[in-house]
DNA sequence: TCTAAAGTGAACAGATCTGTTCACTTTCTG
DNA sequence: CAGAAAGTGAACAGATCTGTTCACTTTAGA
């Protein structure tokens, strides 16, 4: 393993969080995590390639922690879908939210084509997938692009005025909808 | 008036858009706008100023936009609540859709007590007021928060995605939340 | 037409940004 | 224990950032 790059990966992921990407200069990074510049370049060739890891680190953790979720409910006779906005609802409630990585990074590095752009959209089109997925046969494309919908509300309600509740009434509204199908 | 004002706040609000807030440095703007630099500092403080004198002309047009198709549906007898969403689908159809503003501007300027954060939490909470009010006295404070999650996702799949259809499906799920109420 | 306000252009300050280089030291491994 | 790999610290480059200053020019109104 590689400890450094990993301090250097959470370290990054830490203060892109609390200041945004611009705002996060390498030296402070650097500063924070006690590890060398000529470190930093040698595991990662430019500061855009730090933040496409951070990216794609946090892009596991959230799948793989919605996904056991979801395994989880299906285990227990539970609606799938519905335990995901109890782990948003989670998240929401712990010391770490700043808001989504993948939104931020979406609207810092907004240019065409762009790979960190791409990047976030991806993980977005992923996420709506395990939504579908997670629906099963009774559900349907349309369903899952309006659960994503609300995940995407939710955490953005949550952040920009700092209401947690967002999570559950995005919960109500999913079941509402479910209902209505 | 002050033309050369205006025009600052015109090109800055076109750059941030298309760039993001930190990404678009002062020269950009003098350059693109023409206006020297003197002239910046002479209507502005700071930078800082210049992001909330354009917040704060985006706030008053937008405000403006939907406060007038509100009153239109009113006029008409159309349930005034939902053409926000044709609001917000025009909106995403034009050339100019980069995101919104308030969004990005929350994401940069993440810090707690920001002037920044602070004005793009309080323009969301005046939509959410905004929508309240256009429900007249059918509606409730939770129909409106409802309304304001779906407002938001839509915006942030619209920009993140490159998914215009958003609004139309934001729409739908309004209705049938509408309905079910 | 005269005056005052507004704007220009260019230089400058000082900080900060990403990224490079290199001689030296530490740590790991066979 | 020896050699390779990894890391350090500091200096450096060159670009870019926000913001200031000032002598000069343009513009607008009485």
């Amino acid at each position: 393993m590689q400890p450094r790059r990993q301090h250097l990966i959470d370290t990054a992921h830490r203060l892109f969080n609390e200041h945004g990407y611009h705002a996060t200069g390498i030296d402070w990074i650097l500063a924070e995590s006690g590890v060398s510049k000529a470190t930093l370049y040698k595991h990662f060739r430019s500061k855009e390639e730090l933040i496409l890891a951070v990216l794609q680190q946090r892009h596991v953790y959230f799948m793989t922690l919605l996904e056991e979720a979801v395994a989880k409910a299906q285990k227990n006779g539970q609606q799938p879908v519905l335990v995901i906005f109890d782990v948003l609802d989670a998240w929401f409630e712990s010391e770490g939210f700043f808001g989504c990585n993948f939104i931020k990074a979406s609207a810092e590095y907004a240019a065409a084509g762009d790979a960190i752009h791409e990047f976030a959209a991806q993980h977005k089109l992923d996420t709506q997938q395990l939504i579908r997925r997670s629906l099963g046969e009774s559900g349907d494309d349309t369903m899952a692009a309006e659960l994503a919908l609300l995940f995407d509300g939710a955490i953005v309600v949550a952040h920009t005025r700092g209401d947690h509740g967002a999570a559950k009434l995005a919960k109500k509204m999913a079941e509402q909808l479910l209902a209505a199908h």
